[in-house]
DNA sequence: TCTTAAACGAGACGGTACGTCGGGTCTTGTG
DNA sequence: CACAAGACCCGACGTACCGTCTCGTTTAAGA
């Protein structure tokens, strides 16, 4: 597909050089980006509109309608440049404190402007497969892997079991608070806690009961 | 408004007797809700259209926006008359086996036509948190009360810990099947089976190593 | 067709009755079919634009597109109904000198508002084969048909050759103006005058000097 | 602007020098020419499109607009290019044989492509006066002068009266057919023919029957 | 049996957004 | 310079649904 050819944000395009005529104007595509993610915080979804971001982003639709001929990529796109680098956290020496930090930010996030935009992506992912795929591939994929190199840290040094179905137990993890999003529901910090604590309690080399999950040390030793 | 005098389906019309006028049709009722499931099911939330269920159904727009004022409405509706007994599963001595049964038998749901309806349900809820509410209330709910019942015979029988946090357990349990519904990714019994493994191994009463928790015996003695 | 049913305007509608649903408002059509020929009148088929009828007349796009699928026809009706009743001319006892009278006043109209429509009309036919015929049926034919009348005066009375080829004749005076119209050139009274005199004064049962046509009496006696 | 300079078609460029810079192709302009001739020829008008001759022509859609900066040049300029040479008949020693014979060519050429071609260029100059006068000096003026030649000749040999309103009679003679023409009616030889018998009867210098002038001798000696 | 009041079918209507087409202008090249 | 390529803005197109609004016609239950 010449896919690849215009949508320039994916990969280092490894032909440096020449594209015959007049060159996409990066003004325009931010402009563009800027505004879907606007409409999509504050009004949410039934103001995301093409004809509403380009109202607001001063861009003609067709312009919107050639590099993102589905609203949901449109959607995808501006999170991603919104929010991409907000995931940051801190390493301690307990892979759980670490896990928990991690989702105490992910929860963070969805209570945010992000998570109204997250709500935006599904929904058009439901009309279009492309949407999802971009959703997974540029959201929950990264966070995935960030969250089983926590999981292999804490195996390595002897915190977790060495058995753990990874893939389960991220499921487990992060899908509650996304569903809460989807739902509505609050998603505050103490929830996000006891969630990691009940899901990982079974996961620890050691076990233990349930109150000292919460306080998790480094096991033994050290 | 006198949605309560209008809305039949919900609660005992404690008003047995008379309303003047033509009485509502439950022939339309009907046919109107079935057509919302099967375009639901078939075209799955594009097709779904207040126009397509009058076209299909053969009553007047009016009539159906006399009833349902909300297309979530509809749906939630037309969702529920065609599967509200589809769950029933038997109960074994093994609050674990429940358990995982359940599991299965939600998963089974989600794979057929159902779950395109959940997705639709979801979909119309971002818009309207009155859909949202059906949906958690006529749908969330009994499946909950059920696992939890299920989970409250465990900690009797000395199966479980008494300390679980139910509330988070059902999120661990429940919420990754229905995100991944919603992701388009594929829910089949063996990956229910191994969330479930790595979610309960940490609430049994008695520890295990993990392998053992899948064949998961009643506790017997205590 | 259903055409007939939706059409009102063409004869009595003779089921005089019932047509179920709400009956169709005049005060919309009346105002679309202004606003037509206000847009044509004024821009002249540059400005003359569903989107412009719809802006101004106040009335929403698709009904327009309801009722007059085709530009053309929304042109033709509106200009029927702006001018249809315009074209009465007295008659003598000359033929020649009503035939003149008619032309003079065809071409008074071609001239005022009723020509740039005209001009309309016929561009628009060039895509739309039934928005020729309406054009033909409902403006040229009716004024064939009293020219026709005048000239069977004529050949009754005397006055002109029996064996005249009225059809031939009719095109001989009455294109030219319309042609000029179409080419931005002016079409005023001498000018016609001018062309009655070159083709009538073969037509005449008494062959005559030219100069002699423009007085053209009745041949009186015979 | 300098359009002087830039349309070079008009006129001999009395520059017969060197203009700087790279001079313009003349492939460039004729595959454009080309291009447009078909398009129009074949979809007529709705087909004609900038854009569409620019992908059939295989040239870039600016330089089509440096070079025509308004469709109904263009499609005038390609309509001459392709037809220009066309119109010839014999001479024979009736002006009345000649002006039928030459009316017989004229409406063959409009039954053919140009015919599709003329009425496109009639309809772009309804918004653009420049191409009407294009087609008025480029096309209508060459064929009046030629059959003004021919009517001088008959009054010269005393064929047809001396005090012919020439102009009006050759509206009377070519005005039908094209008018015919633009409203989609077929112009067949033998209507052209008594077109020009009802036309051309009143003007011989002999007076005839109607039936005589089909035969239209030279009228003196015999 | 005859009101009477609501349910119901039909469809016009004003809207919003859609996705597409074409028209022009501009900004980059390259020849 | 001419020309190719193509991004960009713009206006209009015709369509799909939406939700509201009039109508006329059932259809029971209460007078």
């Amino acid at each position: 597909m010449d896919k690849a050819t215009r949508t320039r944000p994916t990969g280092a395009a490894r032909s440096p050089a020449k594209a015959p005529g007049r060159p996409r104007s990066d003004a325009t595509r931010q402009s563009v980006l800027r505004a879907a993610f606007e409409l999509l915080t504050e009004g949410g979804l039934a103001r995301f509109t093409i004809e509403g971001v380009a109202a607001r982003s001063g861009v003609a639709r067709t312009t919107i309608y050639r590099w993102w001929p589905k609203k949901g990529a449109l959607a995808m796109e501006g999170f991603l440049e919104a929010t991409a680098p907000e995931i940051r956290f801190p390493k301690t020496t307990s892979a759980v404190a670490d896990m928990k930090a991690q989702l105490r930010l992910c929860a963070k996030l969805l209570r945010g402007r992000a998570g109204r935009i997250i709500c935006g992506v599904i929904v058009e992912g439901q009309t279009d497969p492309e949407t999802i795929a971009a959703f997974i591939e540029g959201y929950l994929q990264p966070r995935r892997r960030e969250a089983r190199a926590i999981l292999q840290r804490g195996i390595d040094s002897g915190e977790m079991r060495p058995d753990l179905d990874m893939s389960a137990l991220l499921s487990a993890l992060y899908s509650p608070m996304h569903l809460r999003l989807l739902l509505g529901e609050p998603i505050d910090d103490a929830w996000v806690d006891s969630l990691a604590d009940t899901v990982l309690q079974g996961c620890l080399a050691t076990p233990t009961a349930p109150a000292q999950v919460r306080t998790a040390a480094p096991p033994r030793s050290a």
